[in-house]
DNA sequence: GTAGGGTGTGGGGAAACCCCACAGTCAAGG
DNA sequence: CCTTGACTGTGGGGTTTCCCCACACCCTAC
C-alpha cells in the first residue's frame, strides 16, 4: 500500500505518517521506482496508526508511544497491568478535569461580579 | 527593575519575559551598560505578566492576548462585553471538559472489560 | 585584579505535525 | 509516442511557548 491510501484510511495525512514513521511508530519497505525510493506499507500499519490515536487521546505523546508500543508486541501485559496502568491514565485525566473544574469556576465567579 | 528581579517576582523565566517582549506584551527600556544594552523594566510589567498568564490559563495563546491587552488599554470594554466574552470562554473550557470526561468514560469501560 | 553575580545575543531543541516548492514515477488517453 | 494528471519523494520553513546552552560583557565587592 503506498502512503495515500493509509492516509485516505487513517485521516492522518501524508505527512504525518512520514513523521510517524521518522518516530518509529510505523515501518515500510522501500520499494525502488526508477531513480526514487518509495514507501510501501503494509495494510497493518492502519491498525497500527489507530492504536496510536488512541494511545493519544489517552494523552501520550508519539514519544511514549514508541517504547509501548513494542512492549506490547513482545508481550501484551497481564488483565492487572492493563488495569493498573488504565487507572493511571484515569488519575492523568482527571486531574486536567479538575484544573479545567477550577478554570470554570474562576470565570463563573467573574462572570457573577460582573453581572 | 532589571530582568532578573522581574523573574523573581512573576516565577517567568528570564527567557520567557525576553520571549513575551519580543510578542509585544510588555515593553524595556534600554539602557547602556558601557558597550553593552540592558533592559529596564517598570514595575508595572509585573502585573502585565500576571493579566497575560492569566489570560493564558483561559485558553488564549500569547498572539492573542497582546490585542487583548491593547484593546483593553485603550478603553477598558462594557460590562455586557466582558460578560459576553468570559461565556465564550465559557464554552470552550466547558467543552474541553466534555472531551475529557468522554476520555474518561471510554477508560473506565476498558477497566470493567478487563477486570 | 579577580571572583561572583547579573545580563546580552545567537543558536538549537522540543511536539506533532502543516505547507510549499521542485522533481521524479507511472498509467491512461489522444 | 507524448502529454497530462495523480501520486510520491526530499528539503526547508513555520507553528507555539518557552528551555538550555555557550560565549562575552557589565559591575561590585574583596
Amino acid at each position: 500500500m503506498q502512503i495515500g491510501e493509509i492516509a485516505r484510511r487513517t485521516g492522518l495525512s501524508k505527512d504525518g505518517i512520514r513523521h510517524y514513521e521518522e518516530m518509529g511508530l510505523i515501518a515500510s519497505e522501500p520499494r525502488a521506482a526508477g531513480s526514487r525510493i518509495y514507501r510501501e506499507y503494509e495494510p497493518s500499519v492502519i491498525d497500527t496508526i489507530e492504536r496510536v490515536r488512541q494511545a493519544q487521546s489517552l494523552g501520550f505523546s508519539l514519544k511514549e508511544i514508541g517504547p509501548i508500543l513494542r512492549a506490547y508486541a513482545k508481550n501484551p501485559p497481564s488483565r492487572e497491568q492493563t488495569v493498573r496502568f488504565l487507572e493511571d491514565r484515569l488519575a492523568v485525566i482527571r486531574s486536567k478535569i479538575a484544573d479545567l473544574r477550577g478554570i470554570e469556576k474562576f470565570i463563573r465567579n467573574k462572570i457573577k461580579q460582573y453581572s
